[in-house]
RNA sequence: GGCCACGUGGCGGAGUGGUUACGCAGCGGAUUGCAAAUCCGUGCACCCCAGUUCGAUUCUGGGCGUGGCCUCCA
């Protein structure tokens, strides 16, 4: 990072404003969010933190020599347990074939796999250790099986989502099982039956409530104290604070995390999306019907925090703005882009200023305004670099251009490129004849074949329709 | 009921106390054999009501609407 560029800047949960963003070690930043429960499909809502934080990842990477990402995954959890008994099968069958398609569904939208991907039934002893701590420092209680957190021990508990204790209380939606010395108080272990999957541990066989996996996973492989951490807003309350008091709790009060990230939600027509009104859209039937770049393209869109609409234009959409981007490239085919670091500032700074993907998208069309009208071509070498390397910070771009306009929509078509190619030779051959009756009518076929045409000074180019 | 966000043109979506966001779609023109792509130009906006201000979409208050959390859901 050089004396120009400009700081990150990230809106922090636990400030409610932006802040600079200051590693604690600069030479190793980390970063932890929370993954996937895995017994179902993710939608595209479970995408957007997945894509948001990858995106983070990226700029981090850029800024610093060491980035260590931690992304988690719940592999027990009761409705888990649900899913397998009714199925007859062990967790480890419904959990390992849903984590696969979340990471073949997020792959699909360009989002790389952390560096640890972590699992919640590998680190019971860490949380174990953790929970034996928490007693210890007389956090934690154990009543009937159960170890529960003591919330009224830990005065600051409310910090991150902003909310005293009292007022949950007098909420009166707060389970108030016969076991808790409070009301607030969580589980962090509970008794598994017999038939439930269960660990041996002081307390009896049982199994882990879902916010110690977070803390001890952080420490096992992060520390005591991390740089960032994200998540979906809906995680803020509890699980974000729950964790929050176990970590601290358990390192005598050593800083959880330092940043703390929560993306907004995805509005399906501007109602919720929800199983109940039919509107969910799982990921994994989204990229059969459109690229992957495009539905990441469409995430990226809005701000990270803003709550997002998604309707059934937003897709085409999408697709049309990557068609202009890499139209931008496709006509730059000519020249090698320059090897050197040619990101403009106006881009970086967008990003840098708490990931405004939106704003570095039109950074990015502004380039590609100046690569379709440039003819110097030691400006368009540049410019090439520039959309690509700025378009890598946002995972899109990296795929040839010839590729996006040819190949994403393989299946549009049932011609082949060979087939498609020798069709566009015969009506080179009838325009240049001026047989422009015979030249449309081929163009015709391979339009209702889904293929479309553009002459250009360098002949004809093709690409198959969305 | 409590707490918290958000409400921008046909659609998605930035931003700002007074100046073009950007993209998609539309319209006009250039270009093209005709198209497409590209370029040039262009119409369309800041939920409602008060207040502060020379001036508010941008600040304050109220209202309405949508959404989130308070029930181990991104």
């Amino acid at each position: 990072m050089n004396a120009t560029t400009p700081d990150l800047t990230l809106y922090n949960t636990l400030t409610r404003q932006k802040d600079r963003f200051v590693p604690l070690d600069e030479k190793r930043v980390t970063m932890y969010v929370c993954g996937p429960t895995v017994y179902n499909h993710a939608h595209i809502g479970n995408a957007r933190p997945a894509v948001a934080f990858d995106v983070l990842v990226r700029v981090l990477r850029r800024l610093y020599p060491q980035v260590i990402y931690v992304r988690n995954i719940t592999d027990i959890e009761d409705k888990i347990i649900e899913m397998a008994q009714a199925e007859g099968v062990e967790i480890s069958v419904i959990t390992e074939r849903y984590a696969d398609i979340y990471r073949a569904d997020m792959g699909a939208l360009g989002v790389a796999l952390p560096d640890v991907e972590p699992l919640a039934t590998e680190t019971i002893p860490e949380m174990i250790a953790m929970m034996e701590r928490l007693i210890a420092a007389g956090h934690a209680y154990e009543a009937e099986g159960h170890v529960l957190f003591d919330v009224p021990s830990f005065p600051d508990y409310g910090a991150l989502s902003r909310r005293p204790m009292d007022e949950m209380i007098a909420g009166a939606r707060v389970e108030v099982a016969p076991y808790k010395k409070s009301p607030g108080d969580f589980v962090l272990w509970k008794p598994s039956t017999d038939e439930q999957p269960g660990w041996e541990s002081p307390w009896g066989r049982g199994r882990p409530g879902w916010h110690i996996e977070c803390s001890a996973m952080i420490e096992k492989h992060l520390g005591e104290t991390i740089d960032i951490h994200g998540g979906g807003i809906d995680l803020q309350f509890p699980h974000h604070e729950n964790e929050l008091a176990q970590s601290l709790c358990s390192h005598e009060g050593a800083p959880f995390a330092r940043y703390w990230l929560h993306n907004g939600f995805v509005n399906m027509n501007t109602e919720k999306m929800s199983k109940s009104l039919g509107n969910v859209l799982l990921v994994h039937d989204l990229i059969e019907a459109a690229p992957g770049e495009a539905i990441r393209l469409a995430l990226l869109n809005a701000h990270y925090r803003q709550p997002l609409e998604w309707n059934d234009d937003v897709l085409p959409q999408s697709k049309a703005m990557l068609d202009r981007l890499y139209g931008a490239i496709r006509k730059l085919g000519d020249v090698t882009a320059v090897t050197d670091d040619v990101v403009p500032d106006a881009f970086l700074e967008a990003l840098l200023d708490d990931l405004n993907t939106p704003k570095a998208l039109a950074e990015l069309f502004v380039m590609a305004k100046k690569a379709n009208v440039a003819t110097d071509d030691g400006e368009r070498a540049q410019l090439k670099a520039a959309l690509v390397q700025s378009g890598f910070l946002l995972g899109i771009l990296q795929q040839d251009a010839n590729s996006w306009f040819e190949g994403e929509a393989a299946g549009a078509t049932d011609l082949d490129a060979a087939a498609i190619e020798a069709q566009i030779e015969a009506r080179k051959a009838a325009r240049a004849s001026k047989d422009f009756a015979e030249a449309d009518r081929i163009r015709d076929a391979l339009a209702d074949a889904g293929v479309l045409i553009e002459d250009g000074p360098e002949g004809t180019k093709w690409k198959l329709a969305g």
